[in-house]
RNA sequence: GGGCGAUUGGCUCAGUUGGUAGAGCACCGCCUUCACACGGCGGGGGUCACAGGUUCGAGUCCUGUAUCGCCCACCA
């Protein structure tokens, strides 16, 4: 084709115009009629809408694209579609804050609700405007449709070379339906149980919590030093504790079982203070001697522990605190309800606290002062209150059992960086209860499951009423069971639905079934399960990856991808991990504005994969001036003929040996990105560019150029090697800086760089048996020639009268071979190489023009 | 308490089987150069956290220590 090159090259448009121009083309468009051996798949994160994508977002996104584009140039099909995560709490919380609105199921339907604040909800608007159900729902849909275009035109213009028709909701139906027939083949597979339990408890949330869900806050608190009496007359046994409020719910004391001081006292009992219960003294090896008393008493439930002593010593159950996190009306059988307790009653435990610990020093059970602790408590990631521990009816899937097979999942897939993989080996061999997958929410997944009722009105769990798969998804609150009418829902004899939503994370661990359109018979998910790739954060190793895993082993067996990518986190400058809290966020539009697509990817593809990275707009800066430059060395290199120079006639030795160079880095990129080391990729290829840029360029161009006693061979050699390098160099930035590459593309080739092959050794095959020190000899020369010049002050340009190069043999051969490229480049009139004598120095004198020196 | 990383010039980082320390930024100097002033050329600057060990030779391998970060456990 005819060459159109730009007299003044701008990066300038180019996002706007390849973004559609790739669109347009579908060049990133799935082929679905590939064979798996062909696809590569990636199981791409779906960011959460309900938040705006940050920095972070576009660093590890990038790098996925990266390989992305290096496997679709590897001939790849390459599946990589996008998905969003609108599913769950976050995008609840989103809703109400943003329409100032909250759901409240008793409240019926109104078709014609319109919300009066959108995103200006004043800050003093305290009381939540409570709307239904299916009200909310909907809200939560036209949010998240809304946001959804931002992110994809951020995406759009980062430029990742997605397939958007592969686009994917965690909220849309299929998603439902795939979530609910996972479910239901759990179920029957007996993966999936109903079971009644202790269960963390967001008392704020009102809803159960999964162990993958928690972190711990370092919280005030206090030891209070109690004293249960002996009831053999013999004293008192002083515990200490952080929760007095809890005493009613005491079930029994426990210590270590080789604490000489209470060994005498194993299986005699105490009575509670306040309560006077009789309460047994057990021992049990997770007590810890050196902890307060070293003896605790045993709750139900103050803490995880709690459970565990509870189960293991067959303890019985008193329950004192609600689902609301405040005291129960009716207090445990063996405490009486007219006593200390009554005072409690409907309290929050931070009020019974100080209830329970005046009604102790009043009745001097309490020894001495609280004394103030700070210690770590379980929250709620999102909550703001400690978790509680309540009994209640919940969803599990099966992890425990299963544990050898999980850890086994993990050596079938190759981890970047590998030492990420004890990560997941560390969460695996600490799980301590299956995975509670229920939650008490309503922008969720619900469980596909109706109960009967029984003739007395009661609910009766055991008879559980399943959907047929192909009517899927349905919503047990609207949808009616098989052989039932809407009529007897909640009736006696009649039906009564589930009303929890699935964890969020129960979607999520299906993406690659959500993706891969699982169950639907259309093909693809043959072609793509199991997936290449899952690139993600490390920070979601025990919780996305791991429920990945959990549901791939249950279903399939296998590991559901053989490679997981871990992307590191973006540091500000003062090593915190950027985030909204630290008020240290970057907008990501901001960016791409101030340096462009190219120059963000660039800094993003620096950085080594799974490393911590800190954001530095300086190596943006550096992105701008590596795309600058392309545009430029391209113009250059591209401008001396308008034909295609057939690289056949690379003959010059000092050609030949760049094209050597070439066949080397080509093998080293290719090698790097195999093993999804996108950066040293970058590094090599940015290197071998700039070298040259400053070397070669300058040596052949005189050359190329065909002045004066230049032999035409020698011309059509320098011509045909720039053009050739230049190909090649553009296909190995291609999957770095996408725009700039097909910019220059597009100058003389048809169609986009995107499209073609990756760069093999075959096309280089003019390196072959080169000598590599024509070309390094050339450029030291000329580098001590620049010296010269630039310690004279005097121009670059300025001429040289004469250069001696003594050398040894091989390299004053070698020099020979690009004579005339050096005294051209170097402006030398004279350039003389003579063979230094075995063992003799190296020396190179320069001879400035008498004029201009 | 257990595990995993990191520690290299002022800053941000490379350094693949052990072979005389690299880049970019910043700094200094020079050059209006016919692809590029969103430029080019050149320069100064590091006892590779510390202590031992293996080796002819260690930034690189081994042991230990310190500091920083992350994950997990503990939570009376």
């Amino acid at each position: 084709m005819a060459r159109r090159i730009p007299d003044k090259p701008t990066l300038d448009g180019l996002e706007a115009r390849f973004g559609s121009v790739w669109e347009d083309n579908g060049v990133y468009r799935f082929d679905r009629t590939a064979s798996r051996a062909d696809v590569y798949a990636i199981d791409t994160p779906p960011p959460t809408v309900s938040g705006s994508l940050h920095v972070g977002h576009v660093f590890s996104y990038t790098h996925t694209d990266t390989i992305a584009r290096y496997q679709r140039m590897q001939g790849k099909d390459v599946f990589y579609p996008m998905g969003w995560d609108d599913n769950g709490l976050a995008t609840e919380r989103r809703v109400q804050n943003y329409y100032g609105v909250t759901c409240d199921p008793s409240v019926p339907f109104d078709p014609s609700f319109t919300p009066v604040y959108a995103g200006n909800v004043p800050k003093d608007l305290r009381d939540r405007t409570p709307i239904s159900r299916k009200n909310f729902v909907e809200l939560c849909h036209t949010l998240t449709t809304e946001d959804e275009k931002v992110f994809e035109a951020l995406w759009r213009r980062l430029g990742l070379s997605v397939d958007w028709s592969l686009i994917y909701t965690t909220i849309g139906r299929d998603a439902q339906r795939i979530s609910q027939r996972a479910f239901l083949q759990n179920l029957s597979a007996g993966v999936a149980y109903p079971h009644e339990a202790p269960t963390l408890w967001d008392v704020d949330f009102r809803s159960a919590v999964a162990q993958a869900e928690l972190v711990d806050k370092e919280v005030p608190g206090a030891y209070h030093a109690v004293a249960f009496h002996r009831t053999d007359g013999q004293g008192d046994v002083v515990i200490e504790t952080t929760r007095p409020e809890l005493l009613a719910a005491c079930v029994a004391l426990v210590a270590h079982p080789d604490d000489a001081r209470f060994k005498p006292l194993f299986g005699s009992t105490v009575r509670t203070p306040l309560y006077d219960v009789e309460v047994p003294l057990l021992p049990h090896e997770l007590a810890d001697p050196e902890k307060g008393s070293g003896v605790a008493m045993i709750c139900t439930f103050g803490d995880l522990t709690d459970v565990i002593w509870w189960r293991e010593l067959q303890l019985p159950t008193r329950a004192i605190i609600g689902r609301d996190g405040c005291i129960l009306a009716t207090p445990p059988d063996a405490v009486a309800a007219d006593g200390p307790y009554g005072a409690i009653v409907g309290k929050s435990s931070k009020q019974a606290q100080k209830i329970v610990v005046s009604q102790l020093q009043e009745s001097g059970e309490m020894i001495g002062e609280a004394r103030a602790i700070t210690h770590p408590v379980k929250f709620y990631e999102k909550g703001d209150r400690p978790l509680e521990i309540v009994t209640s009816r919940q969803w599990f899937l099966r992890t425990v059992a299963d544990r050898d097979a999980l850890l086994r999942r993990a050596t079938e897939i190759t981890w970047h960086p590998s030492f990420m993989k004890s990560r997941y080996d560390d969460w695996v061999k600490g799980l301590n209860g299956d995975w509670c997958i229920s939650r008490q929410r309503f922008f969720g997944v619900p469980f596909p499951v109706w109960y009967a009722v029984d003739a007395q009105g009661e609910t009766d769990f055991d008879t559980v009423l399943l959907p047929d798969v192909d009517t899927l998804p349905i919503d047990p609150q609207s949808d009616v069971p098989v052989g039932y009418t809407e009529a007897q829902r909640g009736q006696p004899g009649g039906f009564i639905g589930d009303p929890d939503v699935m964890d969020t994370w129960a979607t999520s661990s299906l993406t690659p079934q959500i993706a891969g359109h699982w169950g639907s018979g259309d093909g693809l998910w043959e072609r793509m399960y199991p997936m290449d790739l899952r690139p993600q954060g490390h920070d979601i190793i025990r919780t996305w990856l791991f429920s990945t895993v959990v549901r791939a082993n249950a279903k399939f067996g296998v590991a559901p991808w053989t490679n997981a990518a871990m992307s590191g986190w973006i540091l500000d400058p003062d090593r915190k991990k950027m985030s909204k809290s630290q008020g240290n966020v970057v907008v990501p539009t901001d960016l791409l504005d101030d340096h462009g697509s190219d120059a963000v990817r660039y800094w993003a593809s620096s950085a080594r994969p799974g490393v911590d990275t800190t954001f530095d707009p300086g190596q943006m800066k550096i992105g701008r001036k590596l795309a600058v430059k392309l545009l430029n060395a391209s113009r250059f290199a591209l401008g001396f003929s308008d034909t295609e120079v057939d690289a056949a006639k690379i003959s010059a030795p000092i050609d030949r040996a760049l094209v050597k160079r070439l066949d080397t880095l080509v093998k080293e990129a290719t090698l790097a990105f195999e093993g999804y080391d996108y950066a040293r990729a970058l590094e090599r290829t940015e290197s071998f560019f700039w070298s040259f840029c400053d070397d070669y360029l300058e040596l052949a161009k005189g050359r190329a150029y065909g002045g004066e006693g230049y032999p035409t061979d020698a011309t059509e050699s320098a011509q045909a090697t720039l053009q050739l390098v230049l190909d090649v160099l553009l296909r190995l930035f291609a999957p770095f800086i996408p725009f700039v590459t097909d910019e220059v593309w597009s100058w003389w080739r048809d169609g986009s760089v995107h499209s073609q092959a990756w760069p093999t050794a075959t096309e280089l095959t003019a390196g072959h048996g080169a000598n590599d020190l024509v070309l390094s000899v050339a450029a030291e020369t000329l580098g001590v020639i620049r010296k010269s010049k630039t310690e004279a002050k005097v121009s670059i340009k300025a001429p040289v009268e004469k250069v001696v190069a003594t050398q040894r043999g091989e390299r004053a051969a070698a020099l020979r071979l690009s004579a005339s490229d050096v005294a051209d480049a170097g402006v030398v009139s004279t350039l003389t190489i003579v063979d230094a004598a075995e063992g003799g120095s190296e020396t190179l004198e320069v001879t400035l023009d008498a004029a201009t020196a």
